[in-house]
DNA sequence: TTTCTTCTACTGGTTTTCAGGTATTTTTTA
DNA sequence: TAAAAAATACCTGAAAACCAGTAGAAGAAA
């Protein structure tokens, strides 16, 4: 197998130049470029092969999982191992969505940063140890108090997310309008918000929707 | 390293029964036990010491997604690993994130099916090939046309998701509130929602909140 | 410089929600 | 089987959202 032509993205230079310095020696890589932004990465892509990508979410000029969608979807083989700073588990989920192959902390040990992408390039996503706990620890706001639904009031969040009406809803359901209206208003109770708007918003954080 | 004691928790007997058979003559685990539903497990936990969780999504008394949130709450140190039939990225999704450390599809080899053993127990996530498929795969929701949104329309979605009233709202940004307005019905318009409650639902799922 | 987009603001009318209750019936569950 | 929880239904009035338009000003792009 040749070695896997890899380029390199992060806004400091100083990262590409440790990067490179660090996976010099790696017998299964090679380093054929370094980008301080997306323009210019992409502008490489156009004319040059690449394998494997390491990439930063922060970027000046375009956002890192905006930028993995966009590789991804144009050059459908390229490998995208992330490697950032951020530890919120919504960036991470996003890019792996996206179709990043996985995610590691930049102070993740060259080892892992080895492993990831070794277990990358054979198709599977990577996680370094770190990552894993963010992704498993549980959300403040699932630690939170969910609040405890009844069944009719899940039924009725739902086609409240669906954009209906308690006329609408009333009608599905062979209630009284009334009747929809109290439910609505209980669950506005119990998630403690404002409005609906809110409550749709508070229902999909906690993963209810 | 002792074996690790495994259990298998699946609606199906026959499932279970097939695992036992396949995973019979594996060196480095044992089965401990099967059951056909969360109660039967939870149970078990409480009495007997168990390394490894077999877990299917779709249980009699309680949805799997709990359930592993349940038992990672209480007994910390189990590795679970989700065996399902689904095949949506939004279930998968959601087991990880309440602790499973991995994902098979049913139709997985066993050889996958050792691999994500070997590679959970040590404390990675681990899917099958099919699984990171799906996770990758962009979603229809992302694929059909996702409104590009100005600046403002951003801002102002952001806050109806917080609950914010069109007045609240206007305050806020020193606008009329019937500027405000304007802007709320042309998200409306863009998302093609039928109000508010849909729009925040539909943003969410394009993850623009 | 002209065109396009975005942001801003308005009118006027209709529908729906929201907040504060109360109260009966059905279903669970202890 | 009794108590608790859930589901049903109603009232009133104020607030907010929603609909269907129009239109000027600022900024960016062509």
């Amino acid at each position: 197998m040749n070695k896997l032509r890899t380029v390199i993205v992060d806004d400091h230079p100083i990262v590409i130049e440790g990067l490179k310095t660090l996976l010099k020696n790696e017998a299964n890589l090679e380093i054929v470029g370094g980008f301080s932004d997306g323009a210019g990465l992409l502008f490489y892509l156009n004319t040059e092969p690449v394998d494997l990508i390491l990439l930063d979410v922060t970027l000046p000029d375009i956002n890192g999982m905006d930028l993995c969608q966009m590789i991804k979807e144009r050059f459908s083989t390229i490998t995208i191992l992330i490697l950032s700073n951020h530890t919120e588990r919504s960036i991470i989920m996003q890019t792996i969505q996206n179709g990043a192959s996985g995610y590691l902390l930049k102070n993740s040990s060259l080892d892992e940063l080895r492993q990831c992408i070794a277990s990358a390039v054979t198709g599977n996503i990577c996680y370094s140890k770190e990552v894993v706990e963010i992704i498993s620890r549980p959300t403040k706001n699932q630690l939170r108090n969910t609040p405890q639904l009844t069944r009719r009031e899940k039924q009725i969040l739902s086609l409240l997310a669906e954009g209906k009406t308690s006329q609408n809803i009333a009608q599905e359901l062979f209630l009284s309008p009334l009747t929809v209206d109290t439910h609505r208003r209980n669950l506005i109770q119990k998630f403690e918000v404002k409005n609906v708007a809110e409550l749709i918003a508070a229902a999909h954080q906690q993963q209810l929707l």
